[in-house]
RNA sequence: CGCGGGGUAGAGCAGUUUGGUAGCUCGUCGGGCUCAUAACCCGGAGGUCGUGGGUUCAAAUCCCUCCCCCGCAACCA
């Protein structure tokens, strides 16, 4: 038997996870799902990543020891995917034993090895926090998380020999076009890191105490990507002494990620694995974002979307079809509550739903709830065979392109086959004349297969729901439901006897939903808080939007043709800035040189009189009198003023 | 000139590789049908394909200019 390895990436319970952990695991499920009907060995397997000083942050705020934290939170996710009816074969947590002792040995023989070898690691060191920032990610030569002075520090570290393995790699990509999908990640990765070089990764910490120590040399930790990406070959037991599951799945046919961490997959990762010897994964595919109205949802930004919460009110079917459905392949899509619940109505309700609803109840009208075996063909049968018998194929090989969307876009064609077969047959017509008996009958076995065929192909994206058309038309052994058996458009479905079941679906009133999923999902935090502000009042965080800096003038000059304006060159610390004021009737150019302002240095740039300018200086108006804000004494240029 | 992606009907997208009548879903308007969940089927309206230029018999598609949006540079799927 073909073996079928995939994983989606090990998730990070610092938080409750949203809709987009879930787009991306409810999307490896439909593969897993897929390849287990289509006569795989699956290994599908998800987890999480629960070491770092992120976590050993929260929880030390939430009063709780790091596991102790996580364990409530993997809990919670554990749950979600229940719900989602995730057919996961593993989870895998960083802080299993199995994963922790095989990440050090993995550590030690790289060590052993040469790959890895101790250094320095010198940075800008925040005291309070322990924590390195480079020095990109200072805010104002400060630690960008407290604010405070950072020092220039150095400490011992691990560090993995990256470059040794760059050449290798590049050539590997080139060689291998399916390896990073899709190709545009491709380009990315190459130009912007791989092809410019690669530096030494650093591969230990001693900041902090929460992950995988070095059991070679006590105080260090193992960096969490080096942990987090081991997941993938430690689940299998890489180096333990049962590796027989690494020796039938790995290599992984697929791993599936959002695009963000795609670099970590298709670096880092592949560099690993050449360095202990070990196959690369077949393809690393980087989806889309399910991005919410106003961009990338954020936890800081508060729009994430509750995925239990929507799964529990529409069901778990109508939340996997959007995700599966509505993000194209690839590329971002964006989620609205409105596309969720129109996709539900017009696809779930209407298209399908529908059908099944008007399909078993006219067997149980027409033909006494026994699907017909006499049959004598309509016009009509030829058509709707051959687009049935087809369907698996195109399923199939959109399957194996990942393209989610487009395969359900073709099982969805054959929905709306099936209801157009009904408008152009129009069995209650047949039903009127005894003549018509006999083709009456085709017709509905035609609608029974055809429904059949459907619930086969949607069992690896809406397993419930495959699950309850199957049972609605009497469809149990494996005769009727296996795919083989939907390689045929044949009369498998004569003798079944049909139910009548309450709707697949129940419409939805779009506009009460939509109002009752911004009380339950919430609003956007942005505008709650803004709705709990007190009027005219901005909070600290708006104020410091504004960044407001000593300037000294250096030059002054009036603009021809305004007798408001001057043109003026002040110096904000290091630079040069030419900003425009509306000062010249209370100050004239010389009186401004020299002059200490205060100056708006991040205004959007203008232009005023076709002249531009880039910030703003401060002034105080009354009564028709203007005065500059100056600063009470010496400072330099480029001081902060707050 | 950092890199990558994108700008096509009211909304969301396909089409661009290999130039040749601009397509799909939702919405909207009209018609049909009565088996069905006010569902289903048919048809109409609605687009200077971001801008400006070039190549060509012919450009959404190829070439060049510019504008706008989004993402990325060590831990948010």
């Amino acid at each position: 038997m073909k073996k079928y390895y995939i994983t989606t990436p090990i998730y990070y319970p610092s938080d409750k996870l949203h809709i987009g952990h879930t787009y991306t695991t409810v999307a490896a499920d439909a593969l897993a799902r897929f390849k287990r009907q289509t006569g795989f060995d699956v290994m599908f397997l998800t987890g999480t990543d629960e070491h770092g000083q992120k976590i050993e942050r929260v929880a030390q705020a939430a009063g709780m020891k790091p596991k102790e934290y996580v364990d409530g939170i993997v809990d919670g996710i554990k749950k979600l995917w229940q719900l989602m009816n995730i057919s996961h074969d593993d989870f895998i947590r960083t802080t299993d034993d199995r994963h922790v002792k095989a990440v050090q040995k993995i550590f030690k023989k790289l060590y052993e090895q040469g790959d890895i070898y101790k250094g320095h690691y010198e940075g800008w060191y925040c005291t309070p926090c322990e924590a390195y920032w480079l020095e990109r990610q200072l805010k104002d030569g400060k630690c960008p998380d407290c604010g405070r002075p950072v020092e220039l520090a150095k400490e011992e570290a691990y560090f993995f020999k990256q470059s040794k393995y760059a050449d290798r790699l590049i050539k590997y990509i080139e060689e291998h076009p399916g390896f990073i999908q899709p190709e545009s990640r491709k380009n990315e990765m190459l130009n912007n890191f791989l092809l410019p070089g690669l530096e030494d990764l650093c591969v230990s910490r001693t900041s902090f105490k929460w992950g995988v120590p070095v059991d070679f040399d006590a105080g260090h930790v193992v960096y969490v990507w080096i942990d987090a990406l081991s997941n993938y070959i430690t689940a299998l037991g890489y180096l333990s002494e049962d590796d027989s599951k690494f020796k039938k799945y790995w290599p992984a046919n697929v791993h599936l990620m959002a695009k963000e961490i795609v670099r970590f997959h298709t670096i880092i990762w592949p560099i690993m694995l050449m360095a202990l010897g070990v196959e690369l994964p077949e393809r690393v595919f980087g989806h889309g974002w399910l991005l919410l109205e106003g961009g990338k949802m954020s936890k800081s930004k508060g729009n994430v979307v509750d995925p239990v919460k929507l799964a529990e009110r529409y069901g778990v079917d109508a939340l996997r079809y959007f995700l599966l459905r509505e993000v194209p392949f690839g590329t971002d899509g964006v989620y609205t509550s409105e596309a969720l619940l129109t996709r539900t109505n017009s696809d779930l309700a209407n298209d399908l739903g529908n059908l099944v609803s008007r399909t078993a109840a006219m067997i149980i009208k027409y033909c006494g709830g026994t699907v017909p075996c006499d049959t004598q063909p309509t016009a009509f049968d030829e058509e709707i065979k051959k687009q049935g018998g087809a369907l698996y194929k195109k399923v199939e090989q959109h399957m194996d392109a990942l393209r989610l969307p487009d395969a359900l876009g073709e099982i969805w064609a054959y929905v709306g086959a099936l209801n157009k077969y009904i408008d152009q047959t129009e069995p209650w017509v047949l039903a009127r004349d005894k003549a018509d008996t006999e083709k009456l009958a085709s017709v509905m076995v035609h609608l029974a297969e055809g429904l059949r065929i459907i619930s086969v192909m949607l069992t690896a994206f809406l397993p419930d729901t495959a699950a309850r058309i199957q049972d609605i038309l009497g469809a149990k052994d494996a005769d009727v439901i296996s795919w083989e058996s939907v390689m045929e458009f044949s009369s498998k479905v004569c003798g079944l006897t049909v139910k009548q079941m309450p709707p697949l679906f129940p419409r939805l009133d779009v506009k009460k939903e939509l109002d009752a999923l911004e009380s339950i999902a919430g609003k956007p935090q942005e505008t709650k808080e803004e709705k709990d502000k007190p009027e005219g009042v901005v909070t600290y965080d708006d104020f410091k939007k504004v960044e407001l800096r000593v300037g000294i003038v250096k030059q002054a000059e009036t603009i021809e043709g305004s007798d408001k304006l001057l043109k003026l060159m002040v110096d904000t610390g290091g630079e040069l800035r030419q900003i425009v004021s509306g000062i010249r009737k209370w100050y004239s150019a010389e009186q401004m040189i020299g002059k200490s302002v205060v100056v708006v240095t991040n205004l959007k740039p203008a232009k005023l009189f076709g002249v531009e300018s880039r910030g703003m200086l401060l002034a105080a108006e009354s009564g028709g009198e203007l005065k500059l804000v100056t600063i009470d004494g010496a400072l330099p240029a480029g001081a902060t003023v707050s």
